[in-house]
DNA sequence: GAAGTGATGGGACTTGGTCTCATCAACCGT
DNA sequence: ACGGTTGATGAGACCAAGTCCCATCACTTC
């Protein structure tokens, strides 16, 4: 594996975000920031599918973990029991690097729609995940779909209570999943 | 209002519905579409944002009336019954035209990424409406996000049972939430 | 040391999208 | 009827995203 210098992929996302901080995602060129990591556009494009991919780097490595704790989870467990195990199951790659440029990066997603756009995919890329594991698992379609879509809200959700404080991300996935379920029990009986 | 042709608009949409399925829509130049439709690129770009948005018009218009719905419903209706309010009211939108060509959209939509993308945002943006027009009834934040997601993947379904039969919208949007309700009760009730 | 492999550089090319200016049809008031 | 205004369009320059192809270089292996 022939390189120069090594890690040319994290460096381009170090520079990505370094200069969508200082200047804007829209006024930063893709060659601009190959430049600042020393590479070209070429190579910026041979590591990320597009401008967008740069931010959001390693999303397929959260389905695939989330899928495999569903999968693995006791087969007589509750849909939120499993639902919880997946979303506990991400915590490992919830480091402590990883939450240094977390706000960062979550302030410009929201300043631009394209990357909101891209962010809101790739959340039903793990709904989409999630319900295919639990339908393997036998629960109906339907229901599949909801407990999917009520835990990637809680997931969600999580990322955002675990950015500020740190600290271990499966309990605060745990406490937020619990909410979602309180507030599903209190939309089901009347106020 | 100085015009040639009239309904410049529509005649782009029907163009470019009609070309993506000739071509598919990564062979199909913007400029091709609105030389179809006897205009120019220019004039594409006054009518829409970007390519994608050629096919997804009056989403605005959907947003609006589920907000405005759940504004008016009772003060004493359940949160459920609120969020089925906001479906019916769309229901005036679903008109024979518009069943017409819905296959051939969404066939459009399902083979491409960059549409997909643009699906899960106008998703994303009537689940934010609902919630904020949940919350401005003074439904706790996290329970307003609930109800409003499980109405949007409740919408979405409806939406694609209503297309092969069409029929009455309403009737279809009612009985797919209360199948998520249902779905809902069977979570919170061991199996 | 020669051949092979994998990552990179470089540049041409297409197209989406922006911007600016000119044009043309309809409308309006006198 | 006539000139001015308005609003939509045409035309073309321009920039950046993304694709493609080929040359190049570092490192490995035999």
């Amino acid at each position: 594996m022939g390189r120069w210098e090594p890690d040319a992929r994290e460096r381009l996302v170090r520079a990505a975000l370094d200069l969508f901080g200082e200047q804007g995602y829209e006024n930063t060129a893709v060659a601009q920031i190959a430049e600042r990591a020393g590479l070209t556009k070429s190579t910026f494009f041979r590591h990320f599918r597009d401008k967008r991919e740069v931010l959001f780097g390693g999303q397929d490595v959260l389905a695939e973990l989330m899928t495999s704790a569903i999968a693995e989870a006791p087969a007589d467990a509750l849909p939120f029991d499993v639902v919880e195990a997946a979303l506990v199951a991400t915590a490992v790659t919830f480091t402590d690097e990883r939450r240094a440029h977390g706000p960062q990066r979550l302030e410009v997603i929201a300043s631009n729609d394209e990357l909101r756009e891209r962010a809101a995919l790739k959340m039903v890329g793990f709904a989409v995940a999630m319900t295919d594991a639990l339908k393997r698992r036998g629960l109906p379609e339907l229901e599949a779909a909801v407990a999917a879509e009520l835990g990637v809200l809680a997931f969600d959700r999580a990322y955002e209570r675990w950015l500020p404080t740190g600290g271990d991300f499966a309990e605060v996935a745990r406490r937020t999943l619990g909410d979602v379920r309180a507030a599903v029990a209190g939309l089901e009986s009347a106020e």
